[in-house]
DNA sequence: TAGTTAATGATAGTTTAGCTATTATTTTTG
DNA sequence: CAAAAATAATAGCTAAACTATCATTAACTA
């Protein structure tokens, strides 16, 4: 059983011209495509060599999806709507603070590499190296309107919401949740790829101790 | 006279097959190269259309640049090497406390925008939508080898250093560094397009506030 | 069960980006 | 002034990014 089975996550209709989680063709052009980004990455995948991994046609995959931009999206979106998912099931209980320290641990997936599947690491892996070409696009002001960003819009209006429990008064919740969030992904690409620029290995928590530390350090002084 | 002929800004021998800033076809694409990706975008920008703007032909800009990707790197190296010929000139007297606070200054550019010229605010938005497009790339790895982002780790270096001399102690000087310079640039990219995920508006100084904030209570307290 | 509709496969073709090659014509330089 | 280097002009090649057509198979419907 794969990742998008298990794990029933509403992605917007518009994305996709046919609703890939309804088939099987579908279903195998998702789980095709995750393994394709990984291995690849965004700027060598195809839509014919995904046909080739599913064992389907270019124009198959065409009918599910109007350009290889669109899958990227969904996928991502896709992530992104499984961490909120995640976060309104185990971030609503107790203090202000205590769920925001919850949502943090979620957030950073300090131990979350554990349990992982295969699929889940390599969704984990093109967020991290492809996630921002989603929005960084000329036809980012349209998309916009659209909705296509409206999960991750969400992610943060959570998140930011916590902050605003915790800190009434903070008028930096958004930035301090894209800045962190951003951040995050950035510095784990940064561990694997440029070392230099980062003070963690891939194996610690440094991100996590890291980007907790500033959060509360913002939040809890003067 | 153009930006690249007022600042001469060394910039990495390998990245172009021949220095633009020798010749005057050179320093014309470099030129263009900068309205264009500006006007449309890493991904509609080509050579082709790049030739015209330029009045030559399609195999002339391949003599200077093997792709795109190496022209837009070239752009995005200059800019940095602009950064930090700044840094070395005007933060380097004073307290490290008080180097630290020119550092951000500059880097979070508070008032540049009055002196600048059409070509700088052309290759900073420049840098805003398409600087992340030359690392998160399946190449890192062996451009990070041949020294091709040597430039922006310099950058780097050079303020954590800083704030090294500021507090010793501190062991997330470069996270703390990438944070806040990656940061900066997307606060700027969601003001402008996903005003949602920012609380600053394209005119305030909100970017300069928060991460001077960020930056000094993390490093003040405790 | 037959008949209609919808999804997929198989194949072909179009356009354009990305890149290379060739030769002629300038321009530069020793 | 001659040799070398740079540029212009032109052509062409490969592959990505689609679009179109029609046959086939699966699915659903009367």
């Amino acid at each position: 059983m794969n990742l998008v089975d298990r794990f029933q996550i509403p992605v917007l209709e518009q994305i996709a011209i046919r609703n890939p989680q309804a088939t099987t063709l579908g279903k195998r052009i998702i789980d095709g495509s995750i393994v394709l980004f990984d291995d690849l990455g965004f700027e060598h995948f195809t839509f014919k060599k995904l046909a080739q991994v599913v064992g389907t046609t270019e124009a198959s995959v065409y009918r599910y999806f109007s350009c290889k931009q669109k899958l990227l999206l969904y996928l991502v979106n896709w992530y992104w709507g499984r961490l909120e998912c995640r976060l309104l099931l185990e971030a609503q209980a107790g203090s202000p603070k205590e769920r925001l320290e919850k949502a943090l641990q979620i957030l950073l997936n300090s131990k979350v590499a554990d349990l992982a599947s295969s699929s889940e690491r390599r969704l984990q892996r093109i967020v991290i190296h492809e996630a921002p070409k989603v929005f960084l696009t000329k036809a980012v002001d349209s998309d916009r309107q659209i909705g296509y960003h409206q999960t991750y819009a969400d992610v943060v209006g959570f998140l930011a919401n916590l902050i605003k429990a915790y800190k009434p008064n903070c008028n930096y919740a958004q930035m301090l949740v894209t800045t962190i969030l951003e951040g995050s992904l950035q510095q784990q690409f940064f561990a694997q790829h440029l070392p230099e620029l980062t003070n963690c290995s891939e194996q610690e928590d440094a991100v996590y101790v890291f980007y907790s530390q500033l959060l509360f350090k913002f939040l809890d002084h003067e």
